[in-house]
DNA sequence: CTTGAGTCTGGAGTGTGCTACAGGCTTTAA
DNA sequence: TTAAAGCCTGTAGCACACTCCAGACTCAAG
């Protein structure tokens, strides 16, 4: 695609997508979500982007591998438009995704837990004894541990 | 459904769904996986269930809250059935899921550890200053945090 | 015998983040 | 001019664990 000036350089999609490294198949999905719009379409209906689209894109890679989905992306975005210094909603938002990723870690641990609390107590039997494992996915002898764990 | 003796109760589907406390539709789904089959068919066509099949619904719930797919719950329930002594095979698949669990913690607790950082540093600005964290995801400031954790 | 509850099969829909076409139009390079 | 590459829309599919529905059949109680 052509360059309007030094300081406007237009983008096809297919070289927003070089550019991004994101595919060009991805891209229109973001636009069906609301997440990136082009700045324009030439008369034969191309999608036309910017450099800002690129940013747009790792804006979104960057959320993402911090574990957003794209729907809350896209609030970030929109706070991201409006220039207001958006702390406090932002805030409140990830505070409250913050408490998600402890509760997460918090059920993944006791997970853990009990997993390999069962595969130590299978190693200390006789090799001709039940296994502790599949006992415990059978409600014998775990219960304690599980009923501590979960709500069973 | 009738009692065939004091010993062999046998359960309609809506009556096992009571029992375990799962849907009528999560049952057929399962027998669909392979995970639960009937133990009988009335000449009609109904579906015909007893008490082990209660103990399968329970151990596949167990196994499930325990964070393993139902994929991975069918290999279960085959070496549930297969009664060799099936500790070791069952301990690799353990000590694979474990090791699957703990890279989901690293990645949790480095997630927590940037959102949180974030935040704080916020909180230390002006109100008129950026927001730490979209600029974060703008790629500005943070790319060293962000370095660290992951792969940009 | 009738009514209502229970069950059957097969297929479609949910949410998430893509991915992969088909069939047709546009642009670019030789 | 023509071939190749690029782009368009719209639709469908994947994985996962369900959930729901239509239309038909069966069973139990009154």
């Amino acid at each position: 695609m052509r360059t309007m000036n030094n300081a406007e350089v237009t983008l096809s999609i297919g070289e927003l997508s070089k550019r991004s490294g994101v595919s060009i198949e991805t891209i229109r999905y973001y636009e069906r979500l609301g997440l990136l719009k082009p700045v324009a379409r030439t008369t034969s209906g191309y999608r036309v982007y910017d450099i800002g689209s690129v940013n747009t894109i790792q804006f979104v890679k960057r959320a993402q591998s911090l574990g957003f989905s794209l729907a809350a992306i896209n609030d970030l975005l929109k706070l991201r438009a409006t220039k207001e210094a958006p702390c406090n909603e932002l805030h409140g938002k990830t505070v409250s995704y913050l408490e998600e990723i402890e509760m997460e870690i918090k059920k993944l641990k006791n997970i853990h837990f009990v997993l390999s609390s069962l595969v130590q107590e299978c190693r200390t039997k006789k090799p001709k004894d039940s296994c502790s494992v599949l006992d415990c996915f059978e409600g014998k002898g775990c219960s304690s541990l599980l009923l501590k764990v979960f709500q069973f």
